[in-house]
DNA sequence: ATCTATTCCGTACGCCGTACGATGAAGTTA
DNA sequence: TAACTTCATCGTACGGCGTACGGAATAGAT
């Protein structure tokens, strides 16, 4: 027998979907639609966390049974990859410059700043095949940023896939830091006030220089370990002029 | 009230800690030790995955009763961030090439590789403040990589960061690829020929012309819709044009 | 008025991490 | 040797999770 498709595109691609579900249908109506239960669970996890996000929890959320949300969406798994796709099709992609660095630069920030304002977007896209419409507008805008500058078709993918997988661990790490500092209640430079004694203590008898040295100097530059707006900053120019060299002098494609 | 010094710091560094704990001690002793049970859970988490390392399953592997797991860990989250320090550190790290790219491929290349091993490990990450040995050496061993090449130490710190981070990605990617398959039961080829119609039926109406020709060609040429070893290939070479672009020119530090 | 399709949701099951406290083993002391 | 102290062991239990199941409620079709 062949494999069944997988029931979560149709849900993906909901709207667009000429199903006889405007005209007239048996039985009760359905009190909420599949984006008020999306964005009902975006907004939890947006305010709470992904894991503070319960089938129970968002069920109160959005005043009905638990079990009734089982009515709008197979289960938590695929409530993911739908919140993954509705948050990424949200943000308006705004228009690509004609520089190229600029839109390089444009396609790392925009996704930059989508996995900031969704600190559970990285998390719920673990997913598999989550090609929603909101996926693949955005892929398809980002490719739009690399065509015509003398990649192939395949570095073009790649191209993409390097940059906002740097943005996005970018927006990793600071959303991992705001989620260390919220749960145990003290700053990163707190937490270095309260352990730097003790882990001198621990970590004696081996020396880590080029780590001590480098950590000075990221201790004196931001009062932390780290500064995720810088590291975009340099990350990013390095990435970009290492695309952009790599295009010069070939053919336009 | 000053807050206290983080209580698995001095479980991460627990080797070379001359305490008491040779000497005879009161009470019954016990039958294992801290890296016994860590090591259990990384086979397990290896073999299985992180979810399925529960403590109870532990136990078991272990023999041992399901609540006796915490009289070697204090919780779940700390057993987590010991078993990535102790797969950090179990790595045995090559010494420094002479050649600059070399070296930062190295970087890149072993991380991906200890990703890949360690499927889990960059789930089990997350947790915060991981300065363990592992860690420690890893991060002093990636530093050497980068010193004297003509970078600020900020600099180093963040373009080991960008390498480390994009091998990690690729690492993520296949993995989660990996896990795809098992968990659905078909390859990403059946995946897509059981879903392409599917798919091209409910994206009726939108229009993808950059995804479906970027798409077509990865099709072709990885029977998939990636490859990570290509990418690994072209990001690794674009990063590293990018960084050591950026250094010539300028003193060596 | 009856039938049928569909939504709603209370209950319950099997998991999970882990708090608590009784049990018993090993070393110390009288 | 006997009593005492200390500490690992782990059975039980609690609250919370995702969700299977099936009965009750509702609305259009007949």
């Amino acid at each position: 027998m062949a494999h069944q498709p997988d029931p979560v595109l149709r849900l993906l691609w909901r709207h667009g979907l000429d199903d006889d579900r405007t005209g007239p249908r048996r039985g009760r109506r359905q009190s909420l639609s599949v984006d008020d239960v999306v964005d009902a669970a975006i907004k939890v996890a947006d305010r709470d966390s992904l894991d503070a996000l319960t089938m129970r929890g968002l069920a109160g959320e959005l005043g009905i049974g638990a079990m009734s949300v089982y009515t709008y969406v197979p289960g938590r798994d695929e409530l993911l990859a739908l919140m993954a796709d509705q948050a990424l099709g949200r943000r308006t992609l705004p228009p690509m410059p004609d520089d190229v660095r600029e839109r390089l630069a444009l396609v790392a920030r925009t996704h930059y700043e989508t996995c900031s304002e969704h600190p559970w977007l990285l998390d719920a896209m673990v997913l598999q095949n989550g090609i929603g419409p909101g996926a693949s507008d955005l892929y398809e805008w980002q490719l739009s940023a690399v065509e015509g500058i003398g990649l192939t078709d395949l570095e073009m993918d790649q191209a993409v896939a390097v940059l906002a997988g740097f943005a996005g661990n970018i927006a990793r790490s600071q959303v991992r830091m705001r989620a260390a500092e919220r749960a145990s209640g003290m700053s990163e430079a707190e937490w270095w006030e309260a352990n730097a004694p003790e882990l001198g203590r621990l970590t004696a008898g081996r020396r880590y220089p080029l780590a001590d040295r480098v950590g000075q100097a990221a201790g004196q530059a931001y009062q932390a370990s780290a500064d995720p707006a810088a590291e975009l900053e340099f990350g990013l120019a390095r990435i970009i002029d290492g695309i952009v060299t790599y295009t010069e002098g070939r053919p336009r494609g």
